[in-house]
DNA sequence: GCGACTTTGTACCTGCGTTCACAAGCGGTT
DNA sequence: AACCGCTTGTGAACGCAGGTACAAAGTCGC
């Protein structure tokens, strides 16, 4: 019974088990046929109830006073995850991010295949990156459209961002991933996620800030006090 | 009394702090000397009323009736961010994620600067990167000491992001950002940042997959039937 | 075959983040 | 000088995610 409607998966939830599905693969490689909750737990970084919690939502999956079965989690996961099957994917921005990503082993490994790699300058036209060449962003529709790509990434500069969002969408992707610093709108039934560094960076230095200098930065003069917080 | 504590600021509030700062810097190129809340919520892909509170943990910033002055707030932001001073960060891992991090502008361009660069092969030492030249991850620690470094991040493979966190938190490196696939442990007063990529696809290939599998037509197909999975 | 231990799965609770809605304040206009 | 419209700032409700604690269930030992 394909129970497709009962539970709907909170995202936070989806990304916790790209992160178990992970880890089971190094438990696999490592021999082990069982796991309990606390161990996985522990080697993801979250607590032991959530991560049963999450495990949860697809259903019982594991054996009371076992554990969980290694094959059978990375089975069931890599089914919810839709990683089961290769997922084409399109790249528009050649840069030396969107090189580092096309040639990222970790998508590669995880079923995610770089079908076109699009760059607007002429110079890095012809590239080869990761067994792929880079061509024309003018041939974008025509790309998408021969590959039926699902899932595109945006990696160009943020003033072209929409544009090429734009005509993703209108060549039918219908998730993608954004490392432009720009909010991108997108018309409903459209995914976006949106991968911002020099944010992590800064909140990095709020948190650095805060440590350090008790003080708020603000103008008014707070005699002392105001510890250290966090 | 006068002025409230330094009042708590929620890290999700941070993050879209930083997206303001962004946006703001876009309209003072354009000559704009006010926004309003609404506006600015429109270009950073938030919700008016969400932009306000965020912006009134550092006190009323804002004038009624008229808006935000962009240079006030952009001054206002930089300093809440601690984007004032420049901070030194050391990259350790470079491969192609890290060389494009390292050269990534917007990072220089909002005061992170990039003083060490590491590597554990020979091959890759010596190479200038952004005008900065590879070392000898042998040297982290002396590099860290002579730079003051403040930030480290990480994009080294999974099997050694552990130890090369334990040694920039040795070295005293109190903020990091991640990038290798791990769950990294440390102590207590260390504020880590996660970023994986893989993990991003993911979720959109779940999305994607949910997507087909309900809304479009009309009900769930198929009452009975075998092959579970789900 | 039975008891006890282990581990899962879930219900409850707490806290945070987000959204809605309204009162307060400022500028412009008459 | 007073009114009016616009926008901010904030109080309150809602929903969600995370954590704790406990009961159900299965296995292992005797």
């Amino acid at each position: 019974m394909t129970q497709s409607r009962p539970r709907i998966v909170p995202e936070a939830t989806v990304a916790r088990l790209a992160v178990y599905l992970r880890v089971l693969a190094g438990l696999a490689d490592g021999g082990r046929s069982h796991v309990s909750s606390g161990e996985l737990a522990a080697a993801a970084g979250v607590n032991p109830a959530g991560l049963r919690k999450d495990l949860s939502y697809l259903g019982p999956c594991g054996v009371r006073g076992v554990g969980y079965s290694v094959a059978g989690l990375q089975e069931r996961l890599s089914a919810a995850l839709g990683v089961e099957r290769s997922r084409a994917c399109v790249l528009v921005g050649m840069g030396r991010l969107g090189a580092a990503l096309a040639d990222y082993a970790g998508f590669a490994s995880r079923g995610f295949e770089f079908v076109g790699l699009l760059d607007a300058d002429p110079a890095r036209v012809g590239d080869r990156v990761s067994g792929c060449t880079v061509r024309p962003v003018e041939e974008l529709e025509s790309v998408v459209a021969g590959t039926q790509a699902s899932i595109g990434v945006i990696t160009t500069p943020a003033e072209v961002a929409q544009s090429v969002c734009d005509r993703l969408v209108a060549a039918g992707v219908r998730s993608i991933l954004n490392f432009a610093p720009v909010a991108l709108s997108v018309p409903a039934g459209v995914d976006v996620r949106k991968v911002d560094l020099s944010v992590e960076l800064q909140v990095l230095a709020f948190l650095d800030q805060q440590r350090d200098g008790g003080p708020p930065p603000v103008v008014v003069p707070v005699p002392a006090g105001a510890g250290g917080a966090r």
